[in-house]
RNA sequence: GGGCACGUAGCUCAGCCCGGAGAGAGCGUCGGACUUCUAAUCCGACGGUCGCGGGUUCGAAUCCCGUCGUGCCCGCCA
């Protein structure tokens, strides 16, 4: 509903000044700040005072007043105050407003006719995911959900990084030590079992005495040797070790939820000669150099002083240089890629488009978003040193206290709607899940955060459960009044669809709150322009104290006739938009909590 | 040394892209509201030189320049 009232306002105004004979370019369209009345505003009069010769409100009350709003969608008064013109909307705004919130598919955008392959997340399978990782999946998969309701057909990618020195080293210690050199594992589980390997092998590799190491040294590089000769038998040695810690990375992901279509193998471009070919024609362009025996792009052109080198002196491919295969892959199925990386990758992706320009690609198609790092309060966190919060023990922790949460309310509750066990384990897992990834998600991913127990747990306000406790309210209230629960079909008396108007939702509370349910498209939009999915969780808070403030003053089910009728649709168009927005964050919607 | 990001209330953060209406939340502190649709809620009070200095503008947290602080990165790692 915002989105079209807004074009309607910007038809309506760009008329009104063009009969004015005023300069139509900037329409100084705004929404207004809290307290007024006013759903768009302008505040194009400043700056059409000086060409007009006269203040700033006698110009928006010579264009309130030249606004026909009869002639657009959704428009109702238009007025000035002060120097604004303050526009508000028509009751059918608010009327289709109550009815699009009821749809399922309410902030689903209309199909765009373009695909977007997303990657995220991308960790190398080195071992378990931990809470400084968690924040490329939790925005990653936000930012998939997002596209996907905009519009856009998405594609979620993991692209394994199998083809590194990296794993060379780990595939040689998984080879060369024993069970009983190893501490016992954290956790029962592939990743957990096998990065002791790799932790054993880099300790070893920093501590063995000059000969051992060379001897290691020159097994780890017959690895990537045959690596990047193809050589099947060293595929299946390191796909060993890969496929184990991938599926024990999968498993926890998983739990977030974070899943994806497509697990795409960094070795996939070594063995179609795509990396190769990336190679030559890189060398045939005119940035290509010599230098001491490697091949280098000079990149000055695009700003980068320092030499990107695409080819080592023996002949080997780097990671970069695959990952330009990659992406001409991406480009070949899909019409967007949008990478979410780590802060640290900034040069790498800038190196990558500049390259991928040199290749004759429109690197334009190319999206690469960042997020900071997430830091303990002690320091950095890494798998090869084995510090850091592992992903899992987060979750577990809370859920644990959630479990505690919801247990200790258990006999304070007002609702008699007795709770089973499952219940209560279903609540524990949708709400301590659900803070760990909105506490991530609605953060900016731009800025640092440090990760503290407490505050990441944090189960009052600005969290998850503020948001998901308004679902609950929502479901508490239909519930009580008979309507279908979410996701059947079943015809409502009650909250019937279609014959219920907003003109009697009277009250400041009731029309802020469908003011705010009909900004939710506008919002998926937004988000979708921007990737930027805390816009997302911004707005769930936003929407909570609205339907807060409702609930506080508008009793439902105590009311009676059309007032009762048109609340009780309100109360369902309020949960499935904060269901379905929720839904974007990937944090679930608890029934009951 | 160079490049990029970040700096808003005691703490954690929105707002910045696209400049406009006394700068908004939450946590914490203090004071209120459960015989009433779930109090994981709500209401009120206290709390801010928007790092600092210039510039542009009728108007700057928002744009530009400089500066300080913090983080990340800087050719044969990924």
């Amino acid at each position: 509903m915002f989105l079209a009232l807004r074009r309607a306002v910007e038809a309506a105004l760009s008329d009104a000044l063009g009969d004015l004979g005023l300069p139509t370019a900037d329409l100084g369209i705004e929404e207004p700040p809290e307290g007024v009345d006013a759903v768009l505003a302008s505040s194009v009069a400043f700056r059409l005072a000086g060409e007009r010769g006269t203040a700033p409100p006698a110009v928006a009350a010579e264009i309130a007043a030249a606004v026909d709003p009869a002639g657009y969608e959704y428009v109702g008064d238009v007025e000035a105050a002060g120097p604004y013109v303050n526009i508000h909307p028509a009751d059918a705004y608010y009327d289709d407003t109550l009815a699009a919130a009821r749809d399922p598919e309410y902030g689903r955008l209309d199909d765009r006719g373009e695909s977007v392959v997303v990657e995220h997340t991308s960790a190398n399978p080195t071992g378990p995911v931990h809470v400084g990782r968690a924040r490329n999946p939790i925005v990653g998969d936000a930012i998939a959900n997002v596209l996907d309701a905009a519009g856009y057909a998405v594609a979620r990618h993991y692209y394994v990084n199998d083809a590194g020195r990296q794993m060379a080293v780990f595939t040689w210690a998984y080879e060369t030590f024993g069970e009983n050199e190893l501490p016992e594992p954290e956790r029962d589980r592939a990743d957990y079992d096998l990065v002791r390997y790799y932790q054993k092998g880099n300790a070893f590799l920093e501590t063995a005495a000059e000969a051992e190491r060379e001897a290691v040294e020159a097994e780890i590089e017959s690895i990537m040797r045959g690596l990047e000769a193809g050589d099947e038998e060293t595929y299946e040695r390191v796909g060993a070790v890969v496929d184990g810690v991938l599926g024990g990375m999968r498993a926890s992901l998983g739990r977030l939820p974070a899943e994806f279509d497509r697990f795409v193998r960094e070795t996939r471009f070594l063995r179609d000669g795509s990396a190769a070919a990336v190679v030559e024609r890189l060398r045939e362009s005119d940035h290509a150099e010599r230098e001491d025996g490697a091949w280098v792009l000079d990149l000055a052109d695009w700003g980068i002083e320092k030499p990107f080198v695409f080819l080592r002196s023996d002949g080997t491919t780097l990671y970069t240089t695959r990952d330009l295969a990659h992406h001409e892959w991406k480009f070949a199925n899909f019409d967007r890629a949008v990478t979410v990386l780590g802060e640290d990758q900034k040069l790498h992706a800038d190196q990558l488009a500049a390259a991928l320009e040199i290749l004759g690609n429109d690197a334009g198609r190319l999206t690469s978003t960042f997020y900071s790092w997430v830091n303990l309060p002690e320091g950095g966190m890494s798998t090869r040193e084995g510090t850091g919060v592992d992903l899992d023990d987060l979750l577990d922790e809370s859920i644990r206290r959630a479990r505690e949460e919801v247990e200790s309310r258990l006999d304070t509750r007002i609702r008699d709607d007795d709770l089973t066990d499952e219940d209560v384990e279903r609540i524990a897992r949708q709400v301590g899940i659900g803070a760990v990834r909105y506490d991530v998600v609605s953060k900016q991913p731009a800025k640092a955060i440090t990760f503290e127990w407490d505050r990441a747990l944090d189960f009052e306000a600005q969290s998850a459960p503020y948001v998901q406790y308004v679902h609950a309210r929502c479901c508490g209230i239909l519930d009580e009044a008979g309507a279908p629960s979410e996701g059947t079909d079943a015809p409502s008396t009650e909250t019937d669809a279609g014959t219920v108007g907003a003109n009697a939702l009277g009250t400041p509370e009731e029309r802020a709150l469908l003011a705010v349910l009909a900004r939710y498209p506008a919002v998926v939009e937004h988000a979708a322009a921007e990737l930027a999915p805390h816009r997302v969780a911004t707005y769930t808070r936003e929407l909570s104290e609205a339907f807060n403030a409702f609930y506080r003053e508008c009793p439902v089910l105590s009311a009676e006739g059309e007032t009762r009728r048109a609340r009780l649709a309100l109360v369902a168009a309020a949960r499935t938009t904060v269901a379905n927005a929720l839904s974007l964050l990937g944090v679930a919607a608890p029934e009951s909590m």
